[in-house]
DNA sequence: GTCTATAACCCGATAGAC
DNA sequence: GTCTATCGGGTTATAGAC
């Protein structure tokens, strides 16, 4: 958690996400990260075990506050329109406040999860999966969704449609992500075609 | 183009498009091209100058052969509704043709348009942009599309949720392109509310 | 068309001085 | 908490033999 003056070593680890973020993991060098803070490279090994041991911290650090916020979510007593909506903006809340970890998460958790220390990405995966699923079945069963929707893939479209937006939303910039929240609810939910045109 | 019997090249240039798509350019050494292709590394530089070279004439290729496809497309005389639609639906079938070259635009992209050598890429992303905002913006003045879109939002909304689709689709498993993309032309103009709770 | 051998450089990480 | 100095290894690319 960041207080309200940041030590050295968060200091250290923002500067590492933003570059990670940036130009990925594997494409940030350990010089790069001590170039950005002004230090030798040498000396991030005082704060740190390895550059592994960073982005580590860094995505475990974020996911625990947004799985945090899904299980608030799932526990709530509103229909499933209400929660999917609510779902949908916890994310993008998650891009505007964090935008370099969900980019890490985004282009470098595939290759990361190969690693036995960051098997708790594949697990974070599956409990994603399992909050939008659970709330697309609810959605069909109480009818305020389409029967005839194929889960999986509409899972998939809205997770992929959620988070590929940190790839363009910047925060502080144009649309707030509330605003980008609101669109995205509306296409998701009722389309772009002209109702009155609907087929 | 690949012809019935593919050349050395080309087989040298399918391994590697493969192996770029796995595991990103910059992860990926020539050593590693190399024993994917039962050679030395320095062997592959009888038939390439460089692993650059090789990444430009993958993508190049790729992106001659879709953009001619968009060009057909907007001059047809559909509707814009047909319009979109056959261009979600190319889109689909060069994921499923070229999964791994769209993988590499995907994910190297950005990364390598920052060489002048890769100029054309920022081109081609213009050129891809001006396709959809022409078909959305046709489609809003026709009265297919519902009039309040914004149309950028629109744009990157129907961009990023057919490309990214890579990340998950695999040619001959599952779904068919066609299947995925019926699917997700469906979700994008109608939405995936029941139309009786519409708001 | 491929191999042998190697140049020139960049990388993550360490040991110890200050 | 940072710097100096460096180790061991991986990377792209080249020159010339076969």
């Amino acid at each position: 958690m960041s207080t309200a003056v940041p030590s050295r070593r968060e200091e250290l680890l923002a500067i590492a996400a933003r570059l990670f973020a940036e130009k990925g993991f594997r494409n940030t060098t350990v010089r790069d990260i001590a170039d950005a803070a002004g230090i030798l490279s040498g000396s991030l090994y005082h704060h740190f075990d390895s550059k592994e041991s960073m982005v580590d911290e860094i995505l475990s650090t974020f996911q625990n506050e947004l799985f945090g916020q899904y299980d608030e979510i799932l526990a709530s007593s509103e229909d499933a329109r209400a929660k999917l909506e609510r779902a949908v903006r916890v994310s993008f809340e998650a891009i505007d406040k964090h935008p370099h970890e969900v980019a890490i998460f985004q282009n470098d958790a595939d290759h990361l999860g190969s690693f036995s220390r960051f098997g708790y990405l594949a697990d974070r995966n599956t409990q994603s999966r399992q909050v939008w699923v659970t709330l697309i079945e609810e959605g069909m069963r109480t009818g305020v969704l389409r029967p005839d929707l194929d889960v999986t893939l509409t899972y998939r479209f809205i997770r992929d449609t959620v988070w590929v937006a940190v790839r363009w939303y910047r925060p502080g910039r144009g649309l707030t992500h509330s605003d980008v929240a609101d669109q995205y609810v509306r296409i998701l939910l009722d389309g772009i075609a002209q109702p009155s045109r609907r087929r």
